[in-house]
DNA sequence: GTGAAAGCGCTAACAC
DNA sequence: GTGTTAGCGCTTTCAC
């Protein structure tokens, strides 16, 4: 059941042996490093190849690095984060880095000892997805390792570590401003209940922006905020709750499209037509958006490029770049029959 | 940004020292090895509590386990390797044991590559989800380690590997008679096109319970198997060239849950009714057969009892049992709109 | 019951 | 440009 014995095992010292050459050699074509002969070089490969070496990467993890790459996801059941995911995994896919995806269930306390075990497991660097940490706990992880946030818009003149996103505020504008174009008053904008909320959070970035362009348009008497928990259960209630309430929102713009989907649900158990009665915008364009039976208008995030960008941005910092960068998608409106014209 | 100079990291011989014991000792208390008196291993457990101890995962890699185990998926997209997920996680919760995640788009060999980082990774024990890889390849992986496979049908006797799966054969046959008693006669089965078709994958095995039970029903002159990649246009295309035949089926049954989704989609494209002009059910019985939209029959065969069995059965071989585990669950039908008497 | 010491496979000084 | 060698933090004989 266990790996092999001592003999059988391919280390550089067999590869050294078998090429002619020194441990320390092999070592330096492994990591493509500084002073190896051409003719050197080829001699160790083609030992490599034909002993079918593989490196032991406990025991680089000892010593240098162990090219994993920790990255953390707040929860599986968010299509989004598969695209991200996909993004991410297309990036590695001609390097030797190897992701290993933690899965805290959006719970701030998993998150943490998600992140020890990640140290302990001697990871190069990390990929944060949306965490709920606080923003404080986020700085103090990138002091110890490579890290690379996506979905926290923290200042980009008081942060050392790297960031992706869009840009949230404006996403949030573009779809107040098409719900605005399309007819529509009273708009609600439906995002999660948080026990510790952030300003850098993207969620509430969302209501930022909904906010300003509502005010933008004289509508800001028309603007309403509803927070839920990110159950199933509970987004149902909060949008039963507002569909069935005296003065029903026209529209309900989601922070996600997940949680669009769960009001369209509703919308449809109550009966009312959709854009007629309720028009309803998501978040993020994942795949479910096109479904003729949900056909919802969506903001494109581009979840494949922030995964791509942010495992090129961690690699680099892992090589030695010393300043922040900050990579920000422009968002952009797809527009879908969940948010036609009122009389749609 | 490396993780600390060493002066300030915590090592077993930093606990040793601060406990007064020598570095075996508190290995031992570390593994819950035999040999150790109470007293000397509360006075170290005391030192590590104090000194916030932690264990340096590449080390006991080079020597022992990694506490690390490898689970392979085969994609982020569909919702319930999602739920197995949850399932793993709940059973590693209170461990030592971290899950690492590879996902293979699908692709047999991504997953023989991510297989082999896994095994470079020293990971003590690997799940494999679904794979696409062939069986015999599967039983290599498990002869060099522990390992438990969901979703394929290994014949009992002739394996000495774990399995966790749901009775696909009873799923698809509950499906038909189900169909069949709502008074659906010409049923189509909508299942993945495959490179390498092989009879212990669910798919398969669901294509041999949906053959069967029409049979059964006296309906094997009405049942059509239709394969399509997975993607969602392949998907659709095949869904509408079935419906749009000179004799559609009058029931589509999916391999899947996402791809009824797609089905659904295309029906209401179609402008077709569901189920008054065909009826949709699912496999997998994921969160989203709930939404109105979908309103979507489906097995359910609780991918989150499938994850803790999986990881529960792991644990136990790494920890040394050596006969194989089969763990079975029965699948169980879930009615929805979309499956509803013909006359609905 | 406890401890000393020999590695595990690799990297990185440093010497040649 | 190449080789020698000292560890990295842990597990695991094997003495005591």
């Amino acid at each position: 059941m266990v790996a092999g014995k001592k003999s059988d095992r391919v280390t550089i010292k067999t590869v050294a042996e078998d090429a002619g050459v020194s441990v320390a050699a092999v070592s330096k074509v492994l990591r493509d490093a500084y002073g190896v002969s051409a003719e050197l070089r080829s001699r160790v490969q083609a030992s490599m190849q034909k002993l079918a070496y593989r490196p032991h990467a406990a025991a680089r993890g000892m010593r240098g690095q162990t090219y994993t790459l920790g990255v953390l996801l707040p929860d599986l059941r968010n299509p989004f984060f598969g695209d991200i995911m996909a993004g991410v995994n297309s990036a590695l896919e001609r390097t030797q880095y190897q992701p290993l995806l933690g899965v805290s269930q959006s719970a701030s306390s998993i998150e943490l000892a998600l992140v020890e075990a990640m140290f302990d497991r001697q990871m190069d660097g990390l990929i944060l997805i949306g965490p709920r940490m606080l923003i404080g706990d986020v700085h103090a992880i990138a002091a110890r390792s490579p890290t690379v946030l996506i979905g926290h818009h923290p200042p980009p003149g008081e942060t050392m570590l790297d960031t992706v996103n869009n840009d949230d505020r404006l996403g949030a504008q573009i779809v107040v401003r098409h719900l605005v174009e399309m007819g529509y008053r009273n708009i609600a904008y439906l995002t999660q209940a948080l026990a510790d909320e952030e300003a850098t959070l993207v969620t509430t970035q969302r209501e930022i922006g909904f906010l300003s362009a509502m005010a933008e348009a004289g509508l800001s008497r028309n603007a309403t905020v509803i927070k839920a928990l990110q159950t199933p259960r509970e987004t149902q209630l909060a949008a039963r709750h507002a569909l069935q309430s005296r003065h029903p929102p026209e529209a309900i713009f989601c922070w996600t499209d997940f949680i669009a989907l769960e009001v369209l649900s509703v919308a449809h158990e109550l009966g009312l037509s959709v854009p007629g009665d309720v028009a309803v915008v998501g978040y993020d364009n994942t795949s479910y958006c096109d479904l003729a039976q949900n056909a919802l208008t969506s903001i494109d995030q581009s979840g494949q490029v922030l995964g791509l960008q942010a495992a090129r941005l961690l690699i680099e910092r892992i090589k030695g770049r010393e300043t922040a960068e900050h990579f920000v998608v422009t968002p952009r409106l797809v527009v879908r029959q969940s948010s036609g014209s009122r009389r749609g």
